[in-house]
DNA sequence: AAACGCTTTTCGGTCCACCGAAAACTCCTC
DNA sequence: GAGGAGTTTTCGGTGGACCGAAAAGCGTTT
């Protein structure tokens, strides 16, 4: 994975990845700006460069998306972003919500030398503290067939695959819940009209039954339980 | 320890330290400019700004140094620096040769939480692997009294209390020579016409003698043995 | 005191990341 | 098919970090 020039061209080409990673629509120039924390023209700027370089592929007026060498780029990033956000909390004790954004500076300043070494000290992890798949060196990514909380049927069930780390508030929620990676959930009722979910957590006699507003049940992705 | 806005003032910051740090004159334009690997032009500008920003001192045509304010931020760098350093050698297995260049970056992206952890999991350190004393958080500095070997007349000894990492290569020659942090060192003859001097390294039978040119010579810092 | 070499400063200019305002465009509605 | 809302692009402008060329200043030598 090749090193782009700039910290903005990397979290540029990172945030198109992810918009395309768990559904894969193209995303469009304001979610691009918004979610770059920056003003549409710059983020217009921006597109144009990496479209030059021949990262990102985009029509006038049109959706922005990778070509393959921007998609190995973006890996890249990924992979740093992940690793040390698995590393943070293995080894340096941050609690979950603590360790995006730090992962957001650092993914900028480490080198292949130092991801190689964390990477080895922590046994090649495949996913990371929230269960997003870390990128393997080749480029291809753990794919986990999971689903988001939100799309699954009432009475389905399955453990906790990845738990979105966009708000780290949520994140502290979900502690509190007790609710983690690999936890056994099942939808038990859905209440549309109120924008709430029942969710039973743990399996057996021990679960308890919780109840998740929208936006905490589409953070939540599970893999279903084989059957 | 404040954090300045910019890593290219950090560097400046620092470099002013560092030259201050082993002897106390004031570094001159084109040598900062030199250590910071920009051209005059551009060192005259940065300075000119932390002047006004009230972290350098500096009359035209003289010397540059650090304000108080900017000698705490010198020193919140200088720590970054040094604690990033032991940690990968400590804790990631790298050689003490490589370590320099990635805290060079690093030092600019760690956040205080990340240095509080650092530093807790290293056991508060005071000094980095190359033997140089890391600043504490409330700007105090561990103060070995220490002298270049090269000060030193014949016949004294010392431990090594520290090796300048100016120069990797350097750091491997003396790592494949067995010089190291505290190994036992005596001058046994100067050879000033020959740009040599004779060291006696570890003490009893079990010494070796090495004849170092005067670049490795002034590198090493010895601790006087208490007599 | 004039001249020389070196250092420092100033000056104009580049590139990058950013912004707001205004123009261009798309798409949906009436 | 004309408007209008919202999105995208273009445009002019800022500040930071850099550079090389040229001017200014300093210290020393003649
Ligand atoms: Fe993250
Ligand atoms: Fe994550
Ligand atoms: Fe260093
Ligand atoms: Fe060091």
């Amino acid at each position: 994975m090749p090193r782009p020039a700039t910290p903005a061209a990397e979290d540029c080409l990172k945030t198109v990845y992810a918009a395309g990673e768990w559904s894969d629509e193209k995303i469009t120039l304001s979610k691009l700006a918004q979610a770059l924390g920056v003003s549409p023209s710059t983020a217009s700027e921006a597109v144009r460069k990496l479209t030059d370089a021949g990262l990102l592929r985009h029509e006038r007026y049109g959706g922005v998306e990778l070509t393959e060498a921007g998609r190995l780029q973006a890996l890249g990033v990924v992979r740093r972003h992940r690793l040390i956000e698995t590393f943070l909390v293995a080894d340096l004790g941050y609690s979950w919500d603590e360790v995006h954004e730090e992962a957001e500076v650092l993914e900028h300043a480490v080198s292949d030398r130092m991801l190689d070494r964390l990477d080895r000290r922590l046994g090649h992890p495949e996913r990371d503290p929230h269960g997003d798949p870390i990128p393997r060196p080749d480029g291809t990514v753990p794919r986990p067939g999971a689903h988001s909380l939100a799309d699954l049927p009432e009475g389905a069930a399955g453990s906790v695959a990845r738990i979105s780390d966009a708000d780290p508030e949520v994140l502290r929620y979900f502690a509190d819940l007790g609710i983690g990676l690999d936890l056994h959930v099942r939808v038990v009722k859905r209440r549309e009209f109120a924008g709430t979910t029942v969710v039973r957590l743990g399996e057996g006699p021990g679960g308890r039954e919780v109840d998740l507003g929208d936006p905490a049940v589409a953070a939540v992705w599970v893999l279903p339980a084989a059957r």
